[in-house]
DNA sequence: CCACTAATCAATAGATCTATTGAATGCAAG
DNA sequence: CTTGCATTCAATAGATCTATTGATTAGTGG
């Protein structure tokens, strides 16, 4: 083989996670298996896509090496091949926040609360918990919340924390999170805590990140 | 707008990004340009691609926010839009390299030195040439040399390494690099110098991350 | 103005990708 | 062995991507 013919090769291999990349869709159910593993029809659900076309992406995924299938009896669960892949999807929304300007349109048309006050760091986060200054909530859906989350996270979902804005003691300043960067719900429960005049801000990035940073988690299963 | 159509959209503009990394062609030109700002022609002779189909793939990058043109005279130059661009490369690769088994098949069948020796970390590579310990060669072609390189790097194209090898001190090691983690010049360039029974090593990846790591560089234009 | 160069634009054939449909596989329970 | 379920496979139409060709737009110099 020639070193230009090897050259070429790479970069196809390379392009082929590229490629995995290059779909909102599977984009969409990569961030999914951020949260935790799943099978396939729960993907297809949460996704809004067809069982038969869910399991067609999901190939693609895996045979670009960013999820890993595991069968048991009748389903096969899928989940992230390493931490690395939170990573590059991180980086992927990073250079596209920065320099496509389409995103940042969007993000600031829709994300109204986005740059109203600088995200809570994890780091930051952790120490305020250990002193019991501030009430964490993870908004994201019950299953995902049982799958992990941040420990001493409560789990109120958004369509709930209505009836659970009575429960959280005022004086504190209640810090919520979801899936990651981007995630729509945490910014929608901030904006429905402070116009009830609730002290609150979002946690930097979400659950995946601070799992993968290696800071405390906690499940229901365990 | 809706909060999933917020969602879809915003995938959408990710994916735009990881479809400009979705093919070979692009990854190749993207790595040129991590060696330094190129015109349109120079990134078609080099890619080995026609003028029109490089400019098309180039508007595609730029799409994607990743390159940015800058126009001077009857040239356009193309550069990358910032480092972070570079840590995504990497990043792409890294996933690729532990995650498809085809990349490590590739690697190990034509990169034989791969494992041989660990490569030289570049703050250690540094330390080095602050005490004089070690030769270090840039492998590239003089025109990347020339636009930027390791300071106290000498320029020896593969093409001449032979004629050169008599000019280098036999006692010191010398360390090769290129344009980056799987640039084949190195690895062909260590390999030879072994032959010849003389103490080589490569540098961890090339030069473009030695620069936006903030090391010492030089060119020849300053 | 004309000739020349660098790059982009426009049109297009062939390849690849996407979502849908319906059939096939593999496993578990009765 | 039969039934039911989760998933995958196979075929396909329509959309998108890629490389090529030739025309077009800018900028430069005579």
């Amino acid at each position: 083989m020639s070193s230009s013919e090897f050259k070429h090769d790479l970069f196809t291999q390379f392009a082929r996670v590229g490629k995995a990349l290059g779909n909102a869709n599977r984009l969409e159910l990569l961030e999914f298996l951020a949260q935790s593993e799943r099978s396939v029809d729960q993907l297809a659900k949460v996704a809004g896509l067809s069982l038969a076309n869910t399991s067609q992406h999901l190939q693609q995924l895996r045979q670009a090496g960013l999820v890993i299938p595991r069968k048991e009896g009748l389903k096969v669960f899928y989940r992230l091949s390493s931490d690395e892949v939170i990573t590059l999807l991180n980086n992927l929304r990073t250079v596209a926040e920065h320099h496509v300007a389409d995103v940042e349109k969007l993000v600031n048309t829709y994300l109204t609360v986005k740059d109203d006050l600088e995200p809570l760091l994890r780091q930051e986060l952790l120490e305020r918990v250990r002193d019991g200054l501030v009430t964490v909530l993870d908004v994201r859906p019950p299953e995902e919340y049982a799958a992990g989350h941040v420990a001493g996270a409560v789990n109120v979902p958004l369509s709930h924390l209505e009836a659970y804005l009575d429960k959280i003691n005022p004086d504190q300043e209640v810090v919520a999170y979801c899936r990651g960067p981007h995630c729509v719900l945490a910014f929608d429960a901030v904006a429905q805590l402070r116009k009830k005049g609730m002290k609150a801000r979002r946690m930097e990035d979400g659950y995946p990140e601070w799992k993968s940073a290696g800071l405390p988690v906690e499940s229901d299963s365990s």
